[in-house]
DNA sequence: TGCCGCATGTAATTAGTTACATGATTTC
DNA sequence: GAAATCATGTAACTAATTACATGCGGCA
C-alpha cells in the first residue's frame, strides 16, 4: 500500500500521527490525501511489522503524544520501493464521466455551465498549491534554484500539479469553445 | 457511487454485464475501469432498486446473457447526476509520492532513471488514446466537427486525456533537465 | 488437446470514508 | 461560555482488487 510507504517518508523526522495528518494538508494535498481515522490504524500495522517504533511523551498543550519513528529496517522497505518501477493505478475521473454521458441532457446550456463550474474549481486548486508555493519561497534555501534535495524533490511534485491543473484548465476552455461553435451550426 | 451512474450511463443500449466490461476496455479506459466481479454486484444492486432490469436470453455461441435495460427511474437518476455539481476527488497519485521522497535516495541517476521510465509509461498511454481516436475516425459521422453529441461528448474526455498525459510527459521532460542542471553546478 | 473468447458469478481481502467517542488547553 | 486546536482512537460502511469457481463453443 502506498500510503505504508508515504507514512515511512514522512518518518524521516519523528512524528505523531497527528503532526502526520498536517503534512498531508499542507504538503502533500495536491498527490495525496489521507484521514486520521486511516493514519492511525496504518502505524500500529507498520509497528507491528518492524518498520516503525513510538514512544509515549508528555505534551504540555494537549493530551499525552505518541512519537513515531522509522526503524532501519523501515529505511530499507521505503528505499526498495524508491527503486522500484514507478507505481501507476487506474484513474477514475469522476467528472470526465460525468461529460461522457452529458449528450443525455440534450442541452448544450448545461455542458457549458458543467464545463465553466469544473474550470472554477481546478482554479481553486491552482491557488491552493499557490500557497503551498509561497511556503517553499519562504523556507527553501535557494529557492527555486539549487535547493537541497529534500526541498527540490517535493517542489518538482508541485510542479506536476501545475502542469496538470493547467492541463485541465485549458482542457476545459477548449471545451466550452467547441459547444458555443457547435450552439451556431446548427 | 460513480460506477452506477456510468452503468446507467451506458445502459442507453441494452447489453450484459460482459458487454459493459468491453465498453470499459475499449472506450472509457482513459478516465475509468471496472472489473467484472465489480460490474456483477452493482448491476444486482441497481436491479434491486428499480433502475435496471433484465431479460435472460441464449446465445449461439456461449451461455445464456443476462440483458440488462434502463427503467426510467433509471435515466431520471442519471440525469440528476449530470445536472448536479462536477464530481472531484482526492487524487491519490503513487508515482509523485515516490518522487516525494526521491531524496533518500541519495543519487540523481535513479531520479533521472525514474522519470524517463515514467515517461515511456506515458507515452503508452498516449499510444493506447490514439486507437481509440482511431475508433472515432472510422466511426464518428462528420468527425471531428459536427459529430453528433453521442459522440461529441465522449471525445471530449478523450481530448482530456491527451492534455493530461500530455501535461504529465513536459513535467517528466522538465524534470530530467532540471535533474541533469543539478549535476553539473555541484 | 489445449487455449481463447463468451458468460456467469462468489468469497476474501484491502483501502478509504463517515460517523461516533473522549477529553485537555488556549483563544475570542 | 463557545469555538478551535491538540491528541487519541474504534466501528460501520463503501468501493475496489484478487482469487476462486464453472462451463460452453470454436479454432489450431
Amino acid at each position: 500500500m502506498s500510503l505504508e510507504y508515504i507514512l515511512l517518508g514522512l518518518l524521516d523526522e519523528p512524528a505523531t500521527g497527528y503532526d502526520l495528518k498536517k503534512s498531508f494538508k499542507f504538503h502533500l494535498s495536491h498527490f495525496w490525501n489521507a484521514n486520521l481515522s486511516q493514519i492511525y490504524p496504518t502505524l500500529k500495522k507498520l509497528e507491528k511489522n518492524g518498520l516503525v517504533t513510538h514512544e509515549e511523551l508528555s505534551s504540555p498543550i494537549g493530551p499525552d503524544r505518541k512519537v513515531y519513528k522509522r526503524t532501519a529496517e523501515g529505511k530499507e522497505k521505503l528505499l526498495e520501493w524508491l527503486s522500484g518501477e514507478p507505481v501507476m493505478a487506474d484513474s477514475r475521473v469522476h467528472f470526465a464521466a460525468q461529460v461522457f454521458f452529458l449528450s443525455e441532457k440534450h442541452d448544450p446550456e448545461t455542458a457549458i455551465k458543467f464545463f465553466k463550474n469544473l474550470k472554477i474549481m481546478f482554479e481553486e486548486r491552482i491557488a491552493r498549491m499557490s500557497e503551498i508555493e509561497k511556503l517553499f519561497e519562504e523556507s527553501a534555501p535557494e529557492f527555486p534554484d539549487n535547493m537541497p534535495d529534500e526541498y527540490f524533490y517535493p517542489y518538482l511534485t508541485l510542479r506536476m500539479g501545475f502542469h496538470r491543473i493547467q492541463a485541465s484548465i485549458d482542457w476545459c476552455e477548449e471545451s466550452i469553445k467547441n459547444l458555443e461553435k457547435r450552439k451556431l451550426s446548427d
